[in-house]
DNA sequence: GCACTAATCGGAACCATTCCCAGTTTGTGC
DNA sequence: GCACAAACTGGGAATGGTTCCGATTAGTGC
């Protein structure tokens, strides 16, 4: 999925592709924004934004999808998916069987050329999980 | 999927309900917002928003995933699933064969309490498939 | 009608993200 | 190394979706 045209190789996005190589976690703009700033202490917040959007573009990391909530970013770009957790909002890698199967799922595509697909579980972590709070949410089909 | 605890169905409410009853588009936020006010012209935005939020809660609407996007609802609330266009951002129903297959997926849920599922795919509709444009956007796996 | 609660309005506040622009850095040809 | 153009950056302002808040209105039980 690279874009063909390769981005010059700037400080900001070495330090960026550092942070999100070095964490499992999957930060936002802000997390990720604090977390150069270790490195590079004058870095701004724009910057931040413009190189998560063009490494994204260029494949090298990817975005992650949940509506209304923030961006996140991650670095692995191989093929897996998330699960986001209900109650605190982190997410974490999970592990699926043949999710190639849903390659052969659609029936009508409405004309559309259908070019990929998210799927992303939601549910409640382990340090939530069990505390007695119900947090119904959408359940199955289409989480929030 | 309710609440249990049942809400007043006050004007403004019911004519939430009408709105996304009787469109088959996936309006934002605001979209839902004119079209009410066409019926209830002294409607806030503020009560828009938070009746919206109230009948996702009672199960009465669905809101639909898309990262970084503004967010959509859906006043059909039974199993089925969406496409989104990566140019326009408009989004459709989509059918799909026996996705519940997915139930079965996971291998390895990291300590979650797993409730649901996301499943949206992403590609180009009819108005801007085949002029030329490249939407590269994250292809197959996690799309934007 | 009265008291009480829930819902609403309108606008301000909030916050993630994008835009703008002047200044700096980088790459290229010499 | 020097000059030049293009790309990049920092800082801050602007934008736009969403939430919050105080005052007002509508609904409910008595």
């Amino acid at each position: 999925m690279s874009n063909g045209q390769a981005i010059r190789m700037t400080e900001s996005r070495k330090a960026i592709l550092s942070v999100l190589g070095r964490t499992r976690a999957h930060p936002t703009a802000d997390e990720v924004y604090s977390m150069v700033r270790e490195d590079l202490p004058k870095v701004s917040l724009g910057t931040v934004y413009r190189n998560l959007d063009l490494l994204a573009k260029q494949g090298l990391i990817r975005t992650l999808a949940s509506a209304g909530e923030q961006r996140r970013y991650d670095g692995m770009v191989d093929d897996h998916h998330h699960i986001r957790c209900e109650v605190c909002g982190r997410m974490d890698d999970i592990e699926v069987g043949n999710a190639e199967l849903l390659d052969e799922l659609i029936i009508d595509g409405r004309g559309y050329d259908v070019h990929g697909y998210t799927l992303c579980f939601s549910g409640v972590c382990r340090e939530y999980a069990g505390n007695g709070k119900s947090h119904e949410q959408n359940g199955k089909g289409q989480g929030e």
